[in-house]
DNA sequence: TTTCTAATTTTGGTATACCATATCTCCCAA
DNA sequence: TTGGGAGATATGGTATACCAAAATTAGAAA
């Protein structure tokens, strides 16, 4: 039966415990975000609440806050009927959300160009620099991590928690597809020259240009989505 | 004590009872949304779990969920050990989000230009002259209303869920500090003009006109912000 | 065999109990 | 009078029980 899948899938992790400074719904959401972008957990999939709760050791209480949780991230959605599953989001859906991103991230070029002190600046040009030279030893996760962290950096420099947060939202969403289309290691000429571009405008502290950088190379990101569809 | 105070000031609108299509939860989300626009729960007011619960006759299990929304929303805060209490968000804070809220907006009616059909664009006309000849005879919570809907009709044009979605958490954000600044009315000259502006671009689906209008816009309402702050 | 219906099982929503810890009170010692 | 600490209380986190509704299954009728 479907709980025995997710009990074997799942259980060799060990259980959830509650951290010192994290609950444990706190820790079970983490857990959750892992285990699906890992496809552990397939998009589609159904998650009883019973069954995974006990699958990862917990009761009911602190899943279900997780489920929440992540259902605002848009990691998991619900039926009409209040059935939790994986969402499976539509390439268009994606495309949605990715052209919100773009204006996030677009806003927070602009806005680190004005706020950005000098060292925050350097740390994420040496992020670029990073990039540049590891990247024929970095796997794709690696290489798509520290692709993360170069675009997380910058909207952190911006010190608006609001911008901040939304933008982390987005993040989460938008992980496995991003993940998914940076794969194809004939993208990186392409990111490695679109991020150096970025770079130059935060360094130059060039708003406008930094606008335009990024939301081109969102667009670029917006356009892998459809061909990656087309390669399954 | 405190309990008396808070079972005092909400148990006259009647227990909070579960619709055939929304949760308990999610109506005690919404009226707890009502309460705080409305100041019966005032800003920093601490919210015990226990005693809201029971003064709204629900258990903590859906008052818990509704606590959660609305602190991802942006209305309510948890302290370092968890405890909930009504936000109280800086002049500063709320200028973050609106910066950010500004970006939206201006992205919003970007697409809208592109993507709304004649007849929403229709609609939305009529919401601008409904404002405009019924300035004098609404009253503040009437034309903040209206304010509201027009905004929102123009991101709902452009049916990006994602962006529909995003635009609606920052306005439960922003609610009151927007309410607050548009109550003098002094300001309902700018905002009809402003409006007029937005509703020619839209209409001459004029995508840069538009940004450029909407982004003024809600600079001006950022600016009241600081007014606002100035005259209490 | 197929289809409709009734019984059964599954599932999410809510209430409640219990626990650990944070917070508050009050009293004693300096 | 003040500071500190022990005891009492309040509060949030988690587990569990129960219920209504949804989903599934089984069986009977055609």
């Amino acid at each position: 039966m479907a709980k025995q899948n997710i009990l074997s899938a799942l259980m060799n992790d060990g259980p959830i415990i509650a951290n010192e400074h994290r609950s444990l719904s706190a820790e079970t959401a983490e857990k959750l975000r892992e285990l699906i972008l890992l496809e552990k957990l397939p998009p589609g999939m159904h998650i009883p609440e019973r069954d995974l709760a006990e699958a990862l050791g917990i009761s009911r209480t602190p899943m279900r806050e997780a489920l929440r949780t992540l259902a605002i991230e848009g990691l998991v959605e619900f039926t009409a009927t209040r059935r939790s599953r994986v969402a499976n989001p539509s390439i268009d859906e994606l495309r949605e959300s990715m052209t919100v991103l773009a204006t996030l991230e677009a806003l927070g070029g602009e806005l680190a160009c004005a706020i950005a002190t000098d060292r925050e600046i350097t740390a994420i040009a040496d992020l670029n620099q990073k990039m540049i030279e590891c990247t024929d030893k970095f796997s794709a996760i690696n290489f798509f991590n520290t692709d993360m962290a170069f675009h997380s950096s910058i909207i952190t420099s911006t010190h608006n928690q609001a911008l901040i947060d939304t933008h982390r939202q987005y993040n989460a969403k938008l992980w496995r597809a991003r993940f998914m289309s940076s794969k194809r290691k004939q993208g990186r000429a392409k990111t490695l020259q679109q991020h150096q571009d970025i770079t130059n405008a935060l360094v130059s502290r060039n708003a406008s240009k930094m606008a335009q950088v990024m939301r081109s190379h969102i667009e670029t990101a917006i356009d892998n989505l459809s061909i990656q569809q087309n390669e399954t």
